[in-house]
DNA sequence: AAATTTAATTAAACACTGTTTAATAAAACA
DNA sequence: TGTTTTATTAAACAGTGTTTAATTAAATTT
């Protein structure tokens, strides 16, 4: 069947271009300012013919966000030329927080957004792959430092997360303008200045 | 002139008890589903009288985000007690992570809203002093850690921003739902098991 | 080729939102 | 009592996400 095929072509091309539609305002507005209404006007489609290529918004902020997440993962294929387990750690850390201080909106989404994990609530397969998988990858570095002699007495999960939790707090509080409104003594470089200071710990470890 | 002060101290009431209303509405349901319409119902005034009160939405979400901070501060009195000053960073610590997982949206809105951060940048003095004097106290007692010879080569301010990140970044990826759709081995466990991973950190430095 | 069925699209409506304006009611002052 | 100030409100404005029913277009069947 070429006629069933070339629909649901053009429904997928259509899909896209909602998408991308989507993710233009988004990166100039914002998640709130980005309405239904506004991609419609630039896709030149009705606001309801949307609804037939996504339940609702939640969805198309949903697939948004899967899209910083290969974006994020691009960047992290460098580390493959890392050998050294620490090493590797930290480079991840820094491109993780470069990737939220260039990509300020994307990892909003990403990270702090309810939207795109809101709409796993209402799917039945409520698990965040996305997320799961790039936490995993970070699990699997802990783990290699531990088996090169790293952080001795300290499990692979609760410190995965508690240093996942380190660099998203730094970046989430810049993020969320928690940072601007404290005096601190170097303003722009305080997530830097953080990083550094989390990257001498662990080598204390 | 007692009817003026009379008049000022209606206006106050009045003031307190939008606030009350807001807060209400707001620990019910969060601050996006509540408008300024369903507080206007709860004290039975007009939605438009409310703008004679607070400027706009953001201005009433500041005020409240002032009274989580007071609550926060309060249960931080308890640490007066404790006169190492390492154990009376674990302790603010967690009583700062039990504050947060007790009150979720009160914590959500002190350090992860925009709304009373966005507040500060329509008034013309946008310093955070909320945050601010909260971040002191932390930094003090750092500095107090590294007077007893803890943290050696390290400087207070990163330290102290980084610590707080830790946290932070925790229970924000708690709140916003980024742990439940991670498969954890303790899911409902991970934050205290991430604390003491911290705990254990700090120990060795 | 014509009739029927299926799918895509849309206009319109629903029930909301924050905020502003202009009119009204109430209170205080002269 | 008349005037001015203050408080309150109804109504409107310009939007929001979403649903429904009607319409148009396309594909399939007769």
């Amino acid at each position: 069947m070429g006629i069933a095929d070339r629909k649901e072509r053009e429904k997928e091309e259509l899909r896209a271009s909602i998408l991308e539609a989507a993710r233009k305002l988004f990166l100039e507005k914002g998640v709130e300012k980005t309405s239904i209404r506004n991609i419609a006007d630039l896709i030149e489609y009705s606001p309801g013919s949307i609804y037939h290529y996504f339940r609702d918004k939640n969805e198309i902020f949903h697939a948004l966000h899967q899209g910083g997440f290969q974006a994020l993962g691009e960047k992290m294929q460098v580390l493959g030329s890392v050998q050294n387990p620490m090493e590797r750690l930290k480079a991840m850390g820094s491109i993780y927080i470069r990737f939220a201080m260039e990509n300020p909106d994307m990892y909003d989404l990403m990270f702090i957004k309810e939207a795109p994990i809101d709409h796993l609530y209402d799917q039945e397969h409520c698990d965040w792959k996305e997320g799961a998988g790039a936490f995993d990858t970070l699990r699997q570095t802990i783990s290699q430092c531990i088996d090169h002699g790293y952080f001795k007495g300290h499990d692979v999960e609760p410190l995965s997360y508690m240093i996942w939790s380190t660099v998203h707090g730094m970046v989430s509080l810049n993020i969320r303008k928690r940072c601007e409104v404290i005096d601190f003594e170097d303003k722009d470089q305080i997530v830097n200045l953080g990083l550094q200071s989390l990257f001498k710990i662990l080598d204390q470890l």
